[in-house]
DNA sequence: TCCTCGATGTATCGGGACGATACATTGCGT
DNA sequence: ACGCAATGTATCGTCCCGATACATCGAGGA
């Protein structure tokens, strides 16, 4: 999830780690940051990977017993994405199987960067969060018609409350699709027709 | 987190990891699972603490070199809660501190235990938990109206969607306030006036 | 009768994410 | 001139999760 955010951002202009953790923060809500126990460890694994390069070699190399007064001697370091990032980056782009919907935290990282989506792939990732919500609404609902008496006034609120946003979320999602299936029938009409006789709810991995 | 969780629900009876698992879930609101990664080393730290029991002495214990066919011999293990986790329980219950509020799943446990606190803890820890969204609103609002025009159609709806969402877990969240002054003012009277002067707002660590 | 399938049940492993923390530099107000 | 907030890089310990393996048992159909 990290690692598609990450090459998201550096895929319009290079970073500071410290940047970067910003715009993260605002693309994802706000609500949801990251920490740097996270972003620092993912920028290395990265690197080490050739998704991106930093402009500084290597900031722990080189010093074989030099002058002790260069206690730390910390550089700036800016990331940029290399040509196998973005490369890497348009094949995430191109998923559309469960994993791309079934965990919310990479869903709003997908929805962030649906600009670089096609608009067939936004559809079938819409559609594929639509069906994991109304999944987990019908399970939070029998459950709640199931212990319904059995709960006292705090709990029965909190299961409330928590049935209401997903079913706000699914109204969400579905005027998402909408919009979508809108346009596409407009520009281009061959990537979504209006209402096709089924679609085969596969998923091609 | 957990551990507030396993010792609130081993508070009404023992039960075994697998039951336990599930009335989590439930209690949690469905939405939010518990893996067994988590359970299970959270369960041998609480062994090891001594805040619960299980009925089987040792799984791992005493078998020297005895009869091979006794492959994997899996026996099923109940957790009791001891007098000392008892005791931690409801110490953790009287907790006020930041830490009750600021991170939303412990929040969620201490709410589904409600009935374990005492109406002024409650009403502080609902209070608390309310200016905290509350500033997560403020925040979101203003990287909102500073980055309105920059936003493409997805990110924008993806920011709305969530600052309504925090917008109305505030106004729950004044529904559960209300409701609890007013049962407060009702029984006792004394932990909870309908509008002293204005408290102290600092945490009691 | 046998056999599979789903529920019940215990447990570990590798990978990651987080909060706390330390350290270093820059710039701005006063 | 000084200090304080923002910028900036990095690690550590702790915890959690998804995947996986293993094991038992009841019910249902071949």
């Amino acid at each position: 999830m990290l690692e598609f955010a990450i090459l998201g951002l550096l895929h319009r202009s290079p970073m500071h780690g410290y940047e970067l953790r910003k715009q993260l923060a605002e693309v994802l809500g706000g609500m949801r940051s990251i920490s740097y126990g996270s972003l620092y460890p993912a920028l290395k694994r990265m690197r080490a990977a050739g998704l991106i390069s930093t402009d500084e070699p290597d900031p722990h190399a080189l010093l074989p017993a030099d002058a002790p007064p260069l206690t730390g001697r910390r550089g700036k370091v800016v990331y940029t994405i290399t040509a196998e990032g973005k490369e890497r980056f348009h094949e995430l782009v191109g998923q559309t199987g469960p994993e791309a919907y079934d965990d919310g935290g990479l869903f709003g990282v997908r929805l962030a960067f649906f600009r670089h989506t096609a608009s067939d792939v936004r559809l079938r990732i819409l559609e594929g969060r639509r069906r994991t919500v109304e999944q987990q609404r019908e399970g939070l609902r029998s459950s709640l018609a199931r212990t319904r008496e059995r709960l006292d006034h705090y709990t029965l609120e909190l299961q409330r409350h928590g049935l209401e946003s997903v079913d706000r979320e699914v109204r969400w999602l579905s005027e998402l699709i909408d919009t979508e299936r809108r346009e596409a029938s407009g520009t281009s009409g061959a990537a979504a027709l209006p209402d096709p006789p089924d679609g085969d709810r596969s998923n091609p991995a």
